[in-house]
DNA sequence: CCAAACCTACGACGGCGGCCGAAGTGTTCC
DNA sequence: GGAACACTTCGGCCGCCGTCGTAGGTTTGG
């Protein structure tokens, strides 16, 4: 059940407590009504979740704290290899083929910042990626930092931006990704960062 | 990586917190050599596992307590729905395709009783069996009795077989199993089991 | 009573990944 | 040295299931 990323998706954004909406959950996994409405029937027929109609929505939420700790069970198993030499890692990493980690979090949260160009300027064309079959938008929790960042189509061709540019270059055999020179400066224009922020 | 059965019987098998070597997982999932090193690969990759050489084996054991745990704590989930009117559901019950619970358990141990002609009496044909994609036997463990019962291809074909002759029938939208009064005869006898097993 | 919003059922498509056969590498034992 | 054994890699097959479009049912609100 906690396989499938839509899935997990879902249950991670019950995981306060509340309850969403099947449209609210479909949005928070980056799905369709339709795909979500499947999902939601099988976590509900494994008793992982619970409904309650509200007229004519369904507010669906975690059935007991018991899913709720095998959820964090699993987490730590994912979080698990940070301890260590995990700088680097927390810092900027690939997470499936998006950027994660503080950087990740970072451009998110400037992406999301009202009226700007940021996309237009990186030559992002918005269009084409709507005609993948893929979701678009999709916003990933990061276990590190834990705050959304960017993922789906759109984060997926942002670290293929990335990458192209040699701002970032991948390390082999790792999710690490390490900052160039050049990505150092890329970043702060196009991203109003600080430039203490990639030496803290 | 627990979502796949051949992986979770692995882990599963490790669960003693003994080491295994990867012939005998291989054994335990029911798979070939060859899947069962793609699999242990991948559980090591995500620190699930570690493994120690010993001159030409390898020899695999969980990671640590945090795996366990999480194991543990999907067991739970799983296994949750069972605490209130759950007699009939210990009792006997679908796992999958194959029979589990208290009779699934009885049955498998009759059937690994050395010089029983059972299969053959009950006209199980595994040379058709043998030539499916799935595995012929599996061993699934039970939640309730914490036995092993049959399981893979072997384990669907008998659980056809006794819908066929009526001997369980299934409950709608429940994995009940109940028998009925032709199969508690029939049970009794193809595998020697006393009247009183029914009505414990 | 109609339009809008929410959820669901059905069908078809497509990709991911589990599976095995064959072949290759390294180890043990006689 | 040679045979048996344990494990791995490669390649290709195939089935499962996640995905969405279309369509239909139900509730809300005007």
């Amino acid at each position: 059940m906690l396989a499938d990323p839509s899935r997990a998706a879902m249950v991670l954004a019950l995981m306060d407590g509340r309850s969403r909406s099947a449209k609210k959950l479909a949005l928070d996994a980056g799905v369709t009504a339709q795909t979500a409405s499947s999902h939601l029937r099988k976590l509900v027929a494994a008793r992982m979740l619970v409904w309650e109609g509200r007229g004519r929505t369904k507010h669906f939420s975690l059935a007991g704290a018991d899913v709720a700790q095998a959820v964090e069970a699993l987490s730590e198993i994912g979080s698990r290899e940070l301890p260590g030499a995990a700088r680097e890692l927390r810092f900027a990493r690939c997470c499936y083929d998006h950027l994660a980690g503080q950087l990740g979090v970072a451009v998110t949260e400037r992406l999301l910042r009202p009226g700007n160009t940021v996309l237009r300027d990186l030559g992002i064309d918005l269009d084409a990626l709507q005609s993948s079959r893929r979701p678009l938008f999709r916003c990933c929790t990061d276990w590190t930092e834990r705050r959304p960042h960017v993922a789906g189509a759109l984060g997926a061709a942002l670290l293929r931006c990335y990458k192209d540019e040699r701002w970032l270059v991948s390390v082999q055999e790792s999710r690490k990704l390490v900052v160039t020179s050049a990505g150092k400066s890329a970043f702060g224009r196009f991203f109003d960062l600080a430039p203490d922020f990639f030496t803290q």
